[in-house]
DNA sequence: ATTTGTCCCTGCGGGC
DNA sequence: TGCCCGCAGGGACAAA
């Protein structure tokens, strides 16, 4: 579930509570969430110092410092996180359990952070820093990663998106093109920049892109000021709902009334996904569109 | 080379 | 009321 502007929201919340601290244990309850074990994960990040809190494409990333003293100082390590659909990072009061927990981190002041998640589909991984070959930047999914869509041009935009027949949400959707989409917002941003979510590529000129471009930019940025959209299972570090679901005007809003010209909504699947839109207000588009 | 389908796992809501 | 089915925000992988 969560995209780019959920983990945005929960690097923002947690960086408060895990900044200057130490990693003091790490207690894995279950084997399968930390890659490739939990043993080498351990070694890895216990010791260490939470120095800073990040974010790339959907991943939440604590940097931690380098170990002096230890057998040998790799310089740092990274802790990447990937929520998946059901994950959670939550700040644990004292004497608080939280469902469904996978790993928990013991921070020098007492502070815990749980990593919980009932599907059990996120990861987490940890990296050196500084030792060849066995960076983050050898994880083929991080390097594989595109550009941040806040971090980059239309110019580049219009470029990305590429050509032929691949339908637009598809490409969207591709975190080696853009860093960070998901369901809710490629059908948010495509709603507002009027495009059927199965528009094939070539079919979108350089005006559409633009458009599609400032709707996306549009919506993240409005997504993070709320939050991010709690659906079901999203929550920030200190287990608050964000409020971007009430400002859906596409995702979820199947048989209902279009906000823009009341046509009933529609679904179709694209990319494996459900997607959502309005059958007046994206088009199928008649040859190039602009 | 792309692109689609299947799977990972659990819970929930709708339909019968 | 209760059961069953389909579906859920993601991504890896196999196969067409």
């Amino acid at each position: 579930m969560p995209e780019l502007p959920e983990v945005e929201t929960i690097a923002r919340t947690l960086a408060p509570d895990v900044l200057g601290r130490d990693i003091a244990r790490v207690e894995v309850f279950d084997p399968a969430a930390p890659q490739p074990n939990g043993a080498t994960l351990a070694a890895l990040v216990t010791g260490r110092r939470v120095e800073r809190v990040g974010r790339r494409a959907k991943l939440l990333l604590l940097f931690l410092s380098s170990r002096p003293g230890g057998d040998v100082d790799y310089g740092g390590a990274v802790l990447a996180a990937h929520l998946r659909m059901t994950g959670r990072l939550i700040i644990l009061l004292p004497g608080a359990t939280t469902a469904n927990t996978r790993v928990v981190f013991h921070l020098s002041d007492a502070t815990r952070l749980a990593f919980a998640d009932v599907r059990r589909f996120g990861t987490l991984h940890a990296f050196p820093v500084g030792v060849p070959g066995r960076g983050i930047e050898t994880w083929p999914f991080y390097a594989n990663l595109g550009p941040e869509p806040l971090e980059m041009t239309a110019r580049e935009f219009r470029a990305r998106l590429g050509g032929g027949r691949t339908r637009v949400k598809a490409r969207l959707l591709d975190q080696s093109v853009i860093a960070g989409v998901g369901n809710i917002y490629a059908d948010e941003s495509l709603f507002r920049a009027g495009i059927r979510p199965d528009t094939p590529v070539d079919a979108i000129g350089p005006s559409g892109r633009d458009k599609l471009f400032t709707a996306l930019v549009d919506v993240l940025r409005l997504a993070i000021a709320e939050n991010g959209s709690s659906i079901r299972d999203y929550r920030d570090a200190h287990g608050d709902a964000g409020a971007f679901q009430n400002h859906f005007r596409a995702y979820g809003r199947e048989g209902e009334a279009c906000l823009v010209c009341g046509a009933a909504m529609r679904t179709m699947r694209v990319a494996g996904r459900t997607s959502t839109f309005c059958p007046n207000c994206q088009p199928v588009p008649d040859g190039k569109t602009r």
